[in-house]
RNA sequence: CGGGGUGUAGCGCAGUCUGGUAGCGCACCUGCCUUGGGCGCAGGUUGUCGCAGGUUCGAAUCCUGUCACCCCGACCA
């Protein structure tokens, strides 16, 4: 490819709306553009970038036994009214009609159809198991996209769907992917950690999440320091040693009511009381499934309720916070003030009282007092709490203990989510019909397994990891292209010829080079080359060939070595290896 | 959806408070010059000042409405 033809425009400065580094090099480098809020143009660049991360996962793919398809992005309503998710999916999903009024949505994920597609044909267990998968553009409406490729609304995702007679088989599937994803992460030359995830409103399935370190990550990954346990904060859990409360020790003081005017806070209550938050515990009001039922839950004053794990130990769609207003004006909660002593439920409409571990191993703490302006000294939770359960429901803290290994310690890191492996189990192939006669000629629901990954949000957290302050340091599987070969005098006859040459043997040898013929100065081709981040870089000009020598400089590691014009080629090739 | 902010040339920005000929840097075009890290000189092109109303002799500037985009939060396979 010789640069005239390439279309690509670099910018110097960083565009005004882009917030991560990613973001700002692939909009600087011409790799994309953005047409609206979360919608891009994948420009010829970016594009080469996108295509190879897309070949290396179609390799890793067929070695798992899955089989390429394409399925429309435009939906029709009936498939999702069928598994029932049209009710429920939210305005994520972006919603349309045709000229007859039909109802349709644009796929942000594609169970339905997939299960539309393979219920059509398979009819035998002899046909599974079966893994179909489709590299296509996906479309979620999301409430903030943000920070480039890595939050589209439109976005470009490989999406896998495995179908099986028994959970045996949806297993060895399962860590085929898991392996298959390692494989697919590992030649994309990223730095990342397969974690277990929580797996939301679908209770008890498994699901790891694959993540690519990086302090711009949304998430928050937990992993051991001493062994290979790792989770999202979400799912994370601690070892704990103490479940439910010991009595208090003989001559533990009584429960004793102390005024805090206007200190609702745990900070304000701790530092007026001059004790540490750890010393306290909190409790917090949770609506279920928008207002049908109210849990309490107590944890911990250093500690913050994990929402995820609240909401799976209850089975619940949704829990939420209800306002602070309400809560006093319908229900005359001291909002503040409450505590998990003498509480009277039936008064405040709780349906249950939950209290997070963290809370069992404390004695002589203070709470709420349930009275406005008062909390209560020495409270023992084995005496004073009567909650309906003792349940892990916080996050767990760095420092931690692990839960795997008991020995080590548990740390946080930022990720970004660029791959996740789900057992899905009959969620959608029961609800859609979808069977097959087994061995003994009845009829069974096939169980299944999804697996996506975020083909524009590796190439971004690609650069997130290898960058510098002159732009990105693409790894080599996945550069646009791998030799950049600048000509700096294309007025030289010997320049000109010797770099064409090049960049032709180059191509024959299926190396994909970029030639820069542009009759620009010096500086400015070094510049657009280190931006870019091509792995290579051969620079061929007057200076050197004077000297009979072409320059060849490895992006990463800045080496540089002069290399006679007569094997310049296979010193390339060397280089590249 | 709540809070904050921004819309002026392809990009980055000033001008808005205090109404009076539309500006700067980069990019782009022409010529000269230069050629190993975003050269220099000279000349030039590019705008419904987001959009719609209103006030005014006169609006980028004041008022009302509206749209888009960004940030924080809530939310999120």
């Amino acid at each position: 490819m010789v640069w005239k033809n390439a279309f690509i425009y670099t910018l110097r400065q960083d565009p005004a709306d882009a917030e991560v580094i990613s973001h700002k090099l692939m909009m600087r480098a011409g790799m994309i553009q953005k047409l609206a809020a979360g919608i891009y143009d994948y420009l010829p660049l970016g594009l080469r970038v996108i295509r190879k991360i897309e070949g290396i996962i179609r390799q890793e793919m067929a070695r798992c036994g899955a089989v390429e398809l394409l399925m429309p992005v435009v939906v029709p309503a009936e498939l999702w009214q069928e598994s029932g998710r049209w009710e429920y999916y939210g305005p994520e999903l972006l919603r349309l009609s045709d000229r007859k009024d039909a109802a349709f949505c644009l796929g942000p994920t594609h169970e339905e159809v997939v299960v539309d597609v393979a219920r059509k044909s398979v009819r035998s267990y002899r046909d599974l198991p079966l893994c179909l998968f489709q590299i296509q553009t996906k479309f979620r409406d999301e409430i903030r996209p943000r920070f480039g490729l890595m939050r589209g609304r439109e976005f470009i995702m490989k999406d896998a769907y495995s179908f099986h007679v028994n959970d045996q088989s949806l297993d060895e599937m399962y860590w085929a992917m898991h392996a298959a994803y390692t494989a697919i992460f590992k030649r994309c030359g990223l730095d990342f950690r397969p974690v277990e995830a929580d797996s939301g409103t679908i209770g008890g399935s498994v699901t790891h999440e694959f993540h690519v370190l990086a302090s711009s990550g949304e998430d928050t990954i937990v992993s051991c320091d001493a062994c290979d346990y790792a989770a999202n904060i979400e799912k994370a859990q601690a070892d704990i040693l103490v479940q439910s409360p010991a009595a208090p020790p003989a001559g533990a003081p009584a429960p004793q009511e102390v005024a805090t005017p206007g200190l609702k806070s745990i900070e304000e209550v701790s530092s007026f009381l001059k004790i540490a938050p750890a010393q306290t515990i909190k409790m917090l009001v949770y609506s279920v499934n928008h207002g049908s039922s109210m849990v309490g839950v107590c944890i911990r004053g250093d500690r913050a309720v994990n929402e995820a794990k609240l909401r799976g130990l209850l089975g619940a769609d949704s829990i939420a916070v209800p306002d602070e207003n309400e809560l006093r004006a319908k229900h005359g909660m001291p909002i503040g003030f409450i505590g998990p002593v003498n509480l009277d439920k039936t008064k405040y409409k709780l349906n249950s009282i939950i209290a997070d571990f963290s809370v069992a191993s404390l004695t002589d703490v203070v709470c709420g007092a349930n009275k406005e302006d008062a909390h209560l000294l020495h409270v023992f939770p084995g005496r004073d709490l009567m909650p309906d359960r003792y349940a892990d429901v916080g996050f767990v803290a760095e420092g931690d203990r692990c839960p795997r290994c008991h020995g080590g310690t548990l740390k946080q890191f930022r990720g970004i989510e660029v791959g996740q492996v789900f057992k899905l189990g009959t969620k959608y192939s029961g609800p859609m019909g979808m069977t097959v006669l087994n061995e003994q000629g009845n009829a069974q629901v096939v169980t299944m397994g999804c697996y996506g990954i975020g083909v524009g949000r590796t190439a971004a957290a690609a650069i997130e990891q290898n960058h510098d302050a002159d732009g990105i340091i693409w790894p080599a599987a996945i550069a646009p292209f791998a030799v950049a070969i600048l000509c700096l005098d294309p007025g030289n006859e010997e320049a000109r010829t010797l770099s064409l040459h090049l960049h032709n043997e180059l191509e024959k040898l299926n190396i994909d080079a970029l030639l820069d013929d542009r009759d620009e100065r010096p500086g400015v081709k070094f510049k657009d080359a280190d931006l870019i981040g091509f792995p290579c870089r051969v620079t061929v000009g007057s200076r050197g060939l004077k000297e009979g020598c072409v320059e060849i400089k490895m992006r990463k590691s800045k080496e540089v070595l002069k290399a006679p014009k007569e094997n310049a080629l296979e010193r390339i090739v060397a280089a590249l290896a």
